[in-house]
DNA sequence: CATGAATGAGGCTTCATTCAT
DNA sequence: AATGAATGAAGCCTCATTCAT
């Protein structure tokens, strides 16, 4: 039993290691200045042995982009599911959620962007193309979800509830891009943390209804 | 004096032609995906032409967004020096800038982002480079200004102002994202427009006191 | 073993070959108008590979002149240490290596002068730099030390060795030169050899002082 | 009378300028390192203009040389036709005139070279390949003769005139080339000076009969 | 399976030359 | 005659991918 396990586990860690390594590099140098070269000294293996494990260079792209996917989908469903949550409370999980999230793959938000633009997304294998297309949507659902719950509810505004996750996505991933083009993410990890706390803050402040009554009046 | 002038305005009516025809193919087929000589044959020039203009294609692609970067400054100080206006009344000029910002160059607000990173500005000219981070710092500290305003007169919750101008941008720029990744763009420009308003709106919401009734019927 | 080691000798063979091509066509050609993809099609090669072997093409040119330079290095270093000669016997020696300089590698003695121009050095590798700059110092010091031995023992004329040595070598150069633009260089070896002997003997003719008698004797 | 020849002088004026830029710019940073533009620039003219004087580069580049090898002619020549000077003085006479050509013209020397290999040659126009050949043929010549005739008065060592003479161009180069590319040139004039005058000194010392006779027995 | 040398297509850039003004 | 912007051919070099060991 243990031969046949341990290669198998040997091969998920060696994949493990080039995932990470061209994570390092697609962050730090971008997607087309980084070579294969470079990523599989990273990982110290050797080029040959990238192409063992992924088509090509895109398809190790996405592949990247499906971890963090993966685990976003997992954690928004978590929230989702969990019935017993009010749904202020949920979103303030849904919160918690997306810090998980950045710290999963801090470096990895970025290449996620690239991605989900349909020219990169053209020569992915179907296999992985219909993953990453699934998991988005479905991720998306699901804080829709709990957005749509909250506008039943009475409690946030009254407008399309997938509008609502695009914006609590798009909100997320602008604050996570900015500051990790104003090369701040390395030296100043709590800097990003309060930006997000921010953000945060005056979405959920900005999607109540309790609050500003009045200035619908003005509108 | 006639011809002096007629040739200063053809040179800087191909200048102009290059850039538009970058800006086409580069939205469309990405940075690193587009040629020197698609870009030139679509701007119906020689390769060598473009080097006339602009130092290399890292250049080029920088000058795009240094003119979206002008714009966006122009219209930024323009309501920032308007003083007549109350900070609310400000706020929303601000946001109906974002949207001829946006109609300025929709294709090129993404490349907005990759300009202030470190790693990108390294080999532009130190004219462009200085030019970029200049307009770039201004803007933001005009629209901070606005912020500024909005808190020491008590409508706007208290924080760093720099941080909401920050957040502001990233939220503009991520909705953007976001739906040019959906590849909406050229189908539903409104779809986009109303995405911002929604989010535009959620934004002030959330800025605003909880109970700022007063100034609010001032507005 | 056997293995590594044939690699090893693989790799190196390959090196010769790309180099042999080279000096065939830069001699033939001039350094400029040959092709980094002619030589690879010379050597039977694709340019990536030259790339695998040689930084630039710059480097691959002054690889060659390191040959020259190291076979010269060997050869004067054996005379001047062969301690049993006296000084004439020494210049003897010294010409017979210059005439196996040139047959080591006839059509790239040119060469050896740009190598020495800072403005061709300022592109090297740190390394082959400091290669071709010690062997040039060490080759022109030895053969400095022969003259030294001459003056000393009264058979010279007395002047400073160093410049003795680099009459020497200009001398030799300067005349191979000359025969490689006649372009008899090919159908005309032994016109070459006669020029450097009549060109040594005047050079030896000249160095010698005005009565030297006795040394003469002693030969 | 005036209007026309200020013409035709500020023509030649013209080509002048062009030569002494480009001259500049080939010795220092070779033929092919040096574009059309920086010649134009150095001579404060535009590119078109260049192409009005000069077919094109490599007519440039034998232009230079030619000058130089008018100049060469010139002095050869007239150090040959004086009747009334012993072969000795002759020789003196012509060192001398080496010195001038060198004064003439310190930074094409190198040029000259180049230009001799066929190869570079064969593009040349037939006047400017004839004007060329035919130079360097004379000046040759003149210098075998004024050999020669040492030669016949028993002055100098039995041997090939034409050869003498190319041994003492290929000396005159070599020294100067060996300094150039040792960069002295323009630091120390007097330095390659020095050479030289020890280079011609050998040489004349070498060619002599009367001298060390005894030598030869040994050989 | 892993390796890493070899490939070769293709990109960026330069620059000699031309030509309309 | 002079200009200098435009041309476009061609060179150097990179790098994703393959394949023999």
């Amino acid at each position: 039993m243990g031969i046949q396990e341990r290669k198998e586990r040997d091969k998920e860690r060696r994949r493990q290691r080039i995932l990470v390594a061209a994570n390092r590099l697609f962050s730090k140098k971008g997607f087309s200045k980084s070579t294969m070269e470079d990523i599989a000294s990273e990982a110290e293996l050797s080029t040959g042995t990238l192409y063992l494990y992924f088509k090509n260079k895109e398809e190790l792209h996405a592949s990247l982009s499906l971890r963090v996917l993966q685990y976003l989908h997992i954690r928004v469903e978590h929230v989702n599911k969990d019935s017993d949550l009010t749904p202020e409370r949920k979103v303030e999980k849904l919160i918690e959620a997306m810090y998980d999230v950045y710290d999963f793959d801090p470096l990895n938000i970025i290449n996620l962007f690239h991605l989900q633009s349909s020219e990169t997304l053209r020569n992915l294998s179907p296999r992985l193309k219909i993953l990453i297309k699934d998991l988005s949507r479905k991720s998306i659902g699901a804080i829709s979800d709990i957005f749509q719950e909250g506008i039943e509810k009475g409690i946030y505004i009254e407008n399309h509830p997938v509008a609502f996750s695009d914006i609590f996505w798009s909100l997320f991933s602008g604050v996570v891009l900015r500051e990790a083009s104003k090369k701040t993410i390395n030296e100043d990890k709590d800097y990003l943390k309060k930006k997000l706390a921010l953000s945060f803050e005056i979405f959920s402040r900005g999607l109540k209804k309790d609050k500003p009554t009045v200035q619908r009046w003005g509108s």
